[in-house]
DNA sequence: GCGTCTTTTTGGAGCGTTCCAAGTTTTTTC
DNA sequence: GAAAAAACTTGGAACGCTCCAAAAAGACGC
């Protein structure tokens, strides 16, 4: 393969100029012009190698997205919340001319992730076992991590716990008093359910927005004098497509289901259907997250939504800002459709 | 910054002991090993910089992806195609630990974006104006081209023109006599509209794929008797949510709508709603692509479905493989769901 | 202990570019 | 037509790494 010295030499220059014919032209006297791009086109040369440029630049100009948990860049176009995300990130790439890598980082490889990928900054779903943050930092590019706290690093999360408090309100004002909870594995692995009485305090290991929002839960709850210790809890990895069925099997007394993403209410949604439960007559669902999917189901979901888009796009200009540390918390609302309604008779 | 050589320095080594700490442990000593660790921990040296690696070793392990006609990376998330494609894409980066780059490429900037891309090989969605082809073969890397064909190189495209065909025998099967086309804009701006009697033969310019279609959607037609001519046809480009409107505004008469894609086709389920026109009752509608939104709309949409998700793994699979040029057509199905019956009375 | 064989370590070469200060040529001005 | 100014070109330096052939060090057998 011919390089910039290999065209210098045809064309009787220097590579400093046959460079400036490419990136500056407007510094190259035409004739000298005319004469490189004669010996460039005469060897097959077609510009500037990216690998030497990226060398001498320093830059990548892209930046690096790794979804959350277990999920694989597969999952980022099946997941309705992670599509979304990656819509906003998309949307302030495409506007600063930068492209977007979709790294992948199952587990043990996410840090070698991290330390290999050939971007200027990241932005990271945050993961249960793997300091990530660690790694991040050691890489010294400015980063994002999403649904996760810390101290002088840039973040952005939601308001977890007034969401779910928010949603278990406008259930026990509807007269709901028997619930499920259909919360959510952020391991890889088959559902995991946790019965009244059968069950520690404490819950699988997630996220701390996952903490957050069974907090609020419980808080709602109480205002309402009932006890989260007497809900059924499920944890389904948000994909699983038996989520509905775990749900309907193991609280099959439960007037409402509380979930922790629209992808699994859309589940119980689905499995409703089959079995022949209408919603919302029978059974109450409310979502979380407010995707675009939410307002398309049959029938449109209840959810606490928050803006995605804006989420990620937000963390895209953080990352390629690269200012000082910030930690964001976005508001969630709830947006009331028609999947709840007060519980029959 | 510390380098592999500072490192080396400050642990009494060279620069290729230190490389080899990271790169192949199994070859150092262990007591010299402790030795490079411990002085890359006190210069918070955290492994080799890919960016000497890259210009090394020539790779970048990472294939892009460009998003076809006038779309912008931003799109792929929401076009339900594209997005289908994306993820057999990504599936077959997954597996080949590969990142997944989405390069922009709008117009113009599409060649530049193909010299400059930080990837080992590209998959190119098609382009009305450029020579991609011509920019992807400069660069010397692998490449597929979708939905276009050519000689020597990688292609996959489906067999439009067999999709369209049966789609049109079902409806014609079905009784119907009126019909309307929408399709597709390929470059940016508003709905077109043609008119019987006030338009030439041909129709804006589109990829090979929408040419093919076209005249399916003719050759069936004329099996029934009917003419092309006398068939008004709509072009917007396929997100376009206004679509809908346009097809029920210019061609009230119409009792079966042909789409080039499932976009589209729900665009069109959408409007009438709106307008309170049942289908498939008042008017049967057909998507294109077979994508999984089709089988979630109200009702159902009956289209004519080819296999996205292989179509991209494939794509990205011929790309790492660099084999010798194929030109792969793959076959498509008519899927009959609920979208179309026969005309009333 | 000495030669032989094996395991480790070394350091030069090269990957292709862009920057920049210094040098050279061309143009302008009087 | 010479001096000054402007326009253009040059080539060394640096970017950080990995490969590889050769040198050095260590292990082993007798």
């Amino acid at each position: 393969m011919p390089t910039l010295a290999d065209v210098g030499k045809v064309a009787g220059v220097s590579r400093g100029t046959v460079s400036n014919v490419f990136n500056h032209p407007e510094l190259v006297r035409s004739d000298v012009r005319e004469r490189v791009e004669a010996a460039a086109r005469q060897l097959g040369y077609d510009g500037p190698d990216p690998r030497g440029r990226v060398l001498r630049d320093g830059k990548f100009n892209a930046i690096g997205l790794m979804p959350p948990g277990a999920y694989a860049i597969a999952d980022m176009m099946r997941s309705p919340y992670l599509r979304e995300l990656v819509l906003g990130v998309s949307l302030a790439c495409d506007e600063a001319g930068v492209t977007l890598s979709l790294v992948n980082g199952m587990d043990e490889s996410r840090t070698s992730t991290i330390r290999d990928a050939l971007v200027d900054g990241f932005i990271l779903g945050h993961s249960v076992d793997i300091d990530l943050v660690g790694s991040a930092r050691r890489r010294r590019l400015p980063f994002v991590i999403l649904e996760s706290a810390g101290q002088d690093i840039n973040s952005i999360r939601i308001d977890g716990r007034s969401g779910a408090l928010i949603a278990v309100r406008h259930l026990t004002d509807l007269g709901h008093r028997n619930f499920a909870i259909l919360s959510v594995r952020r391991t890889a692995g088959p559902p995991i359910v946790h019965m009244p009485g059968s069950r520690k305090h404490a819950i699988t290991a997630g996220f701390a927005l996952d903490y957050e929002r069974l907090e609020g839960f419980a808080t709602g709850l109480a205002e309402a004098q009932l006890s989260i210790d007497d809900v059924p809890i499920i944890e389904t990895i948000p994909g699983d497509p038996t989520a509905g069925a775990v749900v309907f099997d193991r609280a099959p007394d439960a007037t409402a289901i509380l979930t922790m993403s629209d992808w699994q209410a859309i589940s119980v949604l689905d499995e409703a259907v089959r079995r022949g439960i209408s919603v919302p007559e029978h059974v109450s669902v409310v979502g979380f997250d407010g995707t675009a999917a939410s307002a398309r189901t049959t029938p449109p979901l209840t959810t606490v939504a928050h803006d995605i888009v804006g989420k990620g796009r937000l963390a895209a200009e953080m990352v390629l800002a690269n200012a000082s540390p910030k930690q964001i918390v976005m508001p969630v609302e709830l947006v009331v459709r028609d999947s709840t309604a007060q519980p029959r008779g």
